[in-house]
DNA sequence: ATGCTTCCGTGCGATGGCGTACAGACGATC
DNA sequence: GATCGTCTGTACGCCATCGCACGGAAGCAT
């Protein structure tokens, strides 16, 4: 497991893991790796979207704002997929925000150079299709969660989540922030979160979110975990 | 305005339209019309996705499932759209029930031809590739709404959009089948539209809802609604 | 007319989450 | 090592919705 050479940046982005080595390379002229910042907001609702990110190590949320400063966050993209579909679908105005929930790397690409790779790629204009498809599932899955289960639950979930996609039982994350992403009160996070630290699931202070026991984080989860793990990792 | 003959079968699904005339001759052959019962189910989810079909003045509704009895509508499909985008994102499976909520006529389609048809006509591909969009916006829209709105403001905005889709101001609807799609108790329900009726908006007795006053339902709708219809008239 | 079924109205206690407010606790900074 | 800002804990009253349960009313059928 030796990397005699590290390659300049580790792309583990499965989209585009998925393709052929030569559809790779031609695609690698308009990729360019990026570093993005917690907290930085790729696009606004409404914004055009000049780029497409494909997540490598960093982790996006994409955010409904309703009545403006309410916002919900509606998915979360890892290194599973891509920020921008919209623009495989004949879009080129974001109906989201995209906001950088984990900092990492990820390659990016012009909006009219993935066009054009869409035309020429079937594998690429494959793996998007069903990535749409998957972030269609997780939307609506996250609207019957919203409605149907409690913040502790929800929470649960949405922990186990961010690991899957960050891949690491630890992380850097206020619960004023997590209450945003859930719709929720920073109170209610904080208590829903103290009840899993007591329990022992969990562990965190100032930010600093440890995961203890993920088997028992996941059994204080909703359902929705299970059903968005299992066809995450297909 | 007067139609000398009618024609068979009044198709007046947009993405149809859209069509040119030779391509919609071409799909034409593939297409067949069918009336829809109320009550009935296209599929359930994880079911093959057989047809898809193309609403004219029929309704259909979109659910998702959760802890298998629990069911909560995440869209609504009328001409302005259709019923199996999966397929045109490479899914052959449905990740929700569809279930008709309106009766009336659609044009469906085999799976097989509906997948040649796409790669055959530019026109179709883009046409679904935004439907496929909306509904994706819908979907987000409707999980912040879920979580912000009460009740009263979700009928509301329920009722309106069930009206901007049958075409009509009067339909029939218990209060227990609305419960369902919107995740709340038959009595939630029953409150929040005896209010509306007390303020004159609307009338119903027995699952005959009237709207008697569209632009006062309008503003006891949450916002979600005017957004929604923003891009569904576009 | 009588009865049955479906649909709607109402009541009541329980509860999860909200808004707000304030106090403690940990880290960084100087 | 005192200060300040950020993050977390706790408290209190309020309200929307829940679960359950029962009464009434409108239509359908015999």
């Amino acid at each position: 497991m030796l990397m005699q050479a590290a390659s300049p940046l580790p792309v583990s982005n499965k989209l585009l893991a998925a393709l052929s080595r030569p559809e790779y390379q031609r695609l690698l002229a308009s990729l360019e790796p990026v570093t993005l910042a917690f907290g930085e907001v790729l696009y606004e609702p409404g914004d055009v979207v000049r780029y497409v990110y494909f997540p490598n190590d960093s982790l996006i949320s994409l955010l409904t704002l309703v009545d403006p400063p309410l916002a919900l966050e509606v998915g979360m993209v890892g290194h599973e997929g891509m920020v921008g579909v919209s623009l495989a679908l004949g879009v080129s105005l974001s109906p989201v925000r995209a906001l950088v929930q984990g900092a990492g790397t990820a390659m990016r690409m012009k909006a009219a150079p993935f066009r054009k790779a869409l035309r020429h790629s079937l594998t690429l204009q494959r793996q998007v299709g069903l990535y749409a498809h998957e972030l269609m599932i997780q939307i609506a899955q996250t609207a019957a969660c919203n409605r149907f289960h409690v913040v502790e639950a929800r929470l649960a979930r949405w922990l186990l989540m961010t690991r899957d996609r960050v891949g690491s039982d630890h992380f850097h994350l206020t619960h004023e922030f997590i209450g945003h992403m859930l719709g929720v009160r920073r109170v209610g996070v904080t208590h829903a979160a103290h009840a899993i630290k007591q329990r022992g699931l969990i562990d965190y202070s100032r930010g600093n979110i440890d995961i203890i026991d993920g088997p028992g984080l996941e059994a204080s989860a909703c359902s929705c975990y299970r059903r968005a793990k299992d066809s995450y990792q297909a």
